[in-house]
DNA sequence: ACATTAAGTGATT
DNA sequence: AATCACTTAATGT
């Protein structure tokens, strides 16, 4: 075993021990391929056909959805420990990604091939409870993204937007744009612009150019 | 110093 | 909440 991929199994134990047993840890570095994606790179398109699954490691992955002429919306994001449970079924079936995935910060993944993942739903009982328990996770964050855009107003969907920011990025001071924050939300920068103002006179965050500082936000 | 990009603002729909 | 048109401020070359 070489240098890299002794580096890599202590990553997998640290990050995934709790969830996969030790045989299963084994199987994914024999035949897992490591790669880093750097930040901005696009994972999959819509349309894409996948052959591999990654496991991430590190790093953030921001899912869209996209309208034809251009129009987008975020999502949710992934993080380690996530993978996109939705992919699994596309690849299962032979089926094409309905969604887009860009590397939001420098991600390090495993990417597994298909058929492997199909095996191992039959062999490890912990890898078919973390792609059940993950599918469902995806669906409780899609039903949570549907209500807020049924329900919410721009401010609040804007203050939900960079909590979640915070969470992923395990980190209050937020590299971003207005522009970049409107097309994620898929609103006009002039409306963001002015919400963040609001916000930072009610102090719930400090703003100056692109940066965002967020002192008040859901857990 | 100049150009480019980000952010702020008033008025209108 | 969106769009337009314009200003001001920050940053890169």
């Amino acid at each position: 075993m070489n240098k890299q991929e002794i580096i890599l199994k202590e990553k997998l134990k640290n990050y995934y021990s709790d969830i996969f047993e030790d045989d299963l840890i084994n199987e994914i570095i024999k035949v897992g391929h490591f790669e880093k994606i750097r930040s901005g790179e696009l994972l999959v398109d819509i349309g894409d056909a996948m052959t591999h699954i990654p496991l991430i490691l590190n790093g953030v992955v921001k899912i869209i959805r996209k309208e034809k002429e251009g129009d987008e919306i975020v999502l949710y994001f992934l993080e380690r420990g996530d993978t996109c449970a939705i992919s699994f079924v596309n690849c299962i079936n032979k089926k094409k990604s309905v969604f887009k995935g860009i590397v939001d910060k420098d991600v390090e993944a495993l990417y597994i091939p298909i058929d492997i993942i199909d095996e191992w739903l039959i062999k490890f009982q912990s890898w078919r409870h973390f792609i059940i328990d993950s599918y469902h996770f995806r669906l409780i964050e899609m039903v949570d993204s549907i209500d807020s855009l049924a329900f919410l107003k721009m401010n609040e969907r804007l203050l939900k937007y960079l909590s979640g920011k915070v969470q992923i990025n395990h980190n209050i001071d937020l590299e971003i744009t207005h522009q970049e924050i409107a097309n994620d939300l898929n609103t006009s920068r002039v409306v963001v612009t002015r919400l963040i103002k609001q916000l930072h006179d009610e102090g719930k965050i400090n703003s100056t150019r692109n940066h965002i500082k967020v002192l008040e936000f859901y857990e």
